[in-house]
Parts: C-alpha cells; sequence; structure tokens
DNA sequence: TGCATTCGTTAGGTAGGCTAACTAATATCA
DNA sequence: TGATATTAGTTAGCCTACCTAACGAATGCA
C-alpha cells in the first residue's frame, strides 16, 4: 500500500477535479434549457415542499439567491409559491408537475454525457467513486 | 457486496456533491481575494508557461473566457504576459513570484477549510477519496 | 404594549461563463 | 509572389449565479 495520502493534496485535487467536473457537464446546458442552480434546486423540491429558507440552507447558499432562483422557476413554470397557515412570513415552495418532468428529462440530458463517461469504468472503479460520493456528501454537509 | 451501482445515480450523485463541495468552499473567498477560478488557473501555470488558448483548454473554459481570467491576475499580480519569439499571434502566460506564493503558501484558506474537514476522515476514506479523484480527473479530461 | 427576532425581498455589485464579430499574424498554394 | 484561408486572441454585449446591506412585515416575548 501506498503511504496514507496527504489531506492537503486529496483536498487540492478534489477541488480542481470538481471545478473542471462541472465545467464540463455545463456545456451541454444550453440545449436543456435549465441550469445547473434549477436542477439542483428543483432536485430538493422532489422530496416535498420546502420554506425558501430551507431550501437556501439545503442548496448552501443565501436566501437573497434562492429567491431569486424560486423566481426563475416559477416563471418557467416549474415551481409555485404558496403560504404558510400558520405563519404568515414563510414562503413554501413545491414542484409543479411540469418541474417533476423536466428534473426528469434535464437531468438526463445533463447527466447523460457525464453518465456515459463512468459507464466505460470497471465495476472497481465505480464502486470507488460511488463510496467517495458519499464521503463528500457527508464531509459537505457536516459544517 | 453489493450490486454494481449504476452509473447513473452515480453521476448524478457526483454532479450534485461537486455543486455542493464548490458552493461550500466558495464562502471563504471573500477572505483571500482569490476566487476558483484564478486559483485553478494558477495551478496550471506552476507546470510552466502556457499560451493562453492551452490554458483555456486546460480549464475547459472558451478563450474569451480566459483572457478576462489572465487580466484578472495580472490586475491582481498574479501572473503576466509575454509574446511568443516565434509566432507574434500567441500570448505566453506565465504565474509571477507572487502568484507562486500564494499559491505554495498552502492554496489558500479555500483549500484549508476542505482540508480541515478531510483530516477529521480514518486512512480508508482518505484513500478512497484519493483514488476517486484520480478517476474523475481522467473521466473530465478524456473527452 | 413595545421591542427583538425571523423570513423573505429589493437594490446594487462582482465574477465567470457564453457567442458573435473583429484584428492581426501566419500558412497555403495557384 | 500575391490572394485567400486559417489561427490566436480580444472586444462587445449578454446572461446566470453568487454576495452584502438595508428594509418591510410577521411573529415571539418580556
Amino acid at each position: 500500500m501506498s503511504p496514507r495520502a496527504s489531506p492537503r493534496d486529496v483536498a487540492d485535487r478534489l477541488h480542481s477535479a470538481a471545478i473542471h467536473l462541472l465545467r464540463r457537464v455545463r456545456r451541454t446546458d444550453p440545449k436543456i434549457g435549465i441550469s445547473a442552480a434549477q436542477l439542483s434546486a428543483l432536485s430538493v423540491l422532489m422530496g416535498g415542499a420546502r420554506t425558501l429558507g430551507e431550501l437556501a440552507a439545503a442548496e448552501q447558499v443565501r436566501p437573497p439567491t434562492m429567491t431569486k432562483l424560486v423566481q426563475e422557476l416559477e416563471r418557467a413554470g416549474l415551481a409555485s409559491r404558496g403560504s404558510d397557515p400558520g405563519d404568515a412570513r414563510v414562503v413554501r415552495v413545491r414542484s409543479t408537475a411540469k418541474g417533476q418532468r423536466i428534473l426528469q428529462r434535464g437531468r438526463e440530458l445533463r447527466i447523460t454525457e457525464l453518465e456515459a463517461r463512468l459507464r466505460g469504468l470497471d465495476d472497481d472503479d465505480l464502486a470507488a467513486l460511488e463510496r467517495a460520493v458519499g464521503i463528500i456528501e457527508r464531509v459537505v454537509r457536516d459544517a
């Protein structure tokens, strides 16, 4: 076995890899009419309605950013905003049927290129990737 | 062992994880005065001078985007532009001593925060992550 | 009742990405 | 050689996605 990897090196390369990965898949966006941020927010809404603040927290952005994002989604008919029966300050956001449909399709298109590449990996590599994704999710979530 | 993971699921989660990872580390940017894109470009220049086009290709962006990025780096004193002796069209970009110092000095807080999180992982997880990064780099690079 | 807090929006700014259209330099070939 | 095609990079103009600061409206609490 090789010596223990340096957390710094791994962090550095992971950071760089994330940047390049997103730039790569980003190129397909113009074809599908939905952006990464919208796609990601919609996918959170798949789990049911969320308040705007919850959405912002889940997506790791500030509330004003999410306000704008949701406005875009609403304008595109992909999500709708409603009020909370118990608290008039909060805005409850839910995805529309169209939003759910688009999510499926948009995800497909945006992910397809990446997926095609992963398809070329052997089982071992794919399993390693899956495991790593779980680790990343955990590391990023625990603030 | 679990059954073979679905490339589609892994692609989807990897995509999502990359988005959230970058949003997370992005928060430290205001403190350090250098952005993800600049950091990434500078790290390419560590390998020596590159033409603007080479840089754009390495960074997976279009030439006009790289023109702007390099202008920023130049304005910050982190990179310099020179002409090629053999071809007057090309612009050769190199990092300055200051640029190299910034990179070497721990690759900045942006990485440091991520690094701190990785430091909490056990050897096994860290090794898995390292391996996965290699796979991602390969998958993304092979256009 | 009145003050503090919380939720979300508005206003305004920055960076990073794109395409289209251009200039300047080089390469090709009749 | 000279006309034409190609290549490298820039400029202009646009869009999205972030942010902070400042604010209004609703709620909670002393």
